[in-house]
DNA sequence: CTAGACCTTGTCGCCGGTGTCAAGGCAACG
DNA sequence: CGTTGCCTTGACACCGGCGACAAGGTCTAG
């Protein structure tokens, strides 16, 4: 399987395939002239990088995750590395969860104070304007 | 005051300051000699914006802030544009909140599930080594 | 022989808020 | 007059995951 045929079924570009190359995760075996030449696996290990990048992973986190993929496991979640990597990022996520209610909060408080402000402004307006 | 005074007393460098200005958050006057002069209401104005950016605003969703603080209200949420900027950007936490919310879901099922097999594979190996 | 559909490497651009350095003007003090 | 310390504009660098384009090699069909 060449570059872009393997890009077209797993529904990204030539250029992704060649960049995640670059950084390590993928890594095709080369043809006669020169072509990258992938086989089958390589589609389920693209899909796994899509998808890790999906859930907001970087491509350094995945790295742990094809590895596990091409050491046989069925799952790229099952070793070591890959579960420390997911405890990571999951309190990491949490964390941000937190920050974001934060902000949601005062965000909330803002909105209704202001609105408040603009009622009274507005009141005040009548009662001079009356 | 110059530049430099307004930097270090809103807490900021120079550079950020002009950077304000060239994106028309930020408007001093010049002297003769052709430095940036600001006047004290400016402090306030590059408060507002800090404080909103560290909220995660951008900075043209900044300018209504701005905007209505140098029409003289006491606080910058009150104009409409900036109610309808809240309005907005709390729609958009909320948003990110329940994507967010999502990917912590499948995170965590993820690692449940790569936990569980690992026990899995653990106790049939010691099954078949003993 | 040629057109066209692949492939190759290399490079620049983006986004947003700053850091940082360069080259030069202005003010004040000794 | 020189040093110091402020100011000016301009421009490059960063981060991350690509898009987009250039210039060229390769293979196949007509």
């Amino acid at each position: 399987m060449l570059i872009g045929e393997l890009a077209e079924r797993a529904g990204t570009s030539t250029r992704t395939l060649r960049y995640y190359e670059t950084h390590g995760l993928v890594r095709p075996r080369r043809s006669a002239n020169g072509y990258r030449v992938y086989d089958e696996a390589e589609l389920r290990v693209v899909h796994e990088i899509r998808a890790l990048l999906a859930v907001g992973f970087g491509l350094d986190d995945i790295r742990p995750f094809v590895a596990c993929l091409r050491a046989g496991h069925a799952s790229g979640d099952v070793c070591p590395d890959s579960v420390a990597v997911l405890r990571r990022k999951l309190a990491e996520v949490d964390a941000y969860l937190d920050r974001l209610g934060t902000v949601r909060r005062q965000l909330h408080d803002q909105l209704a104070q202001a609105i408040i402000q603009r009622e009274e402004t507005c009141l005040r307006t009548r009662q001079r304007d009356s």
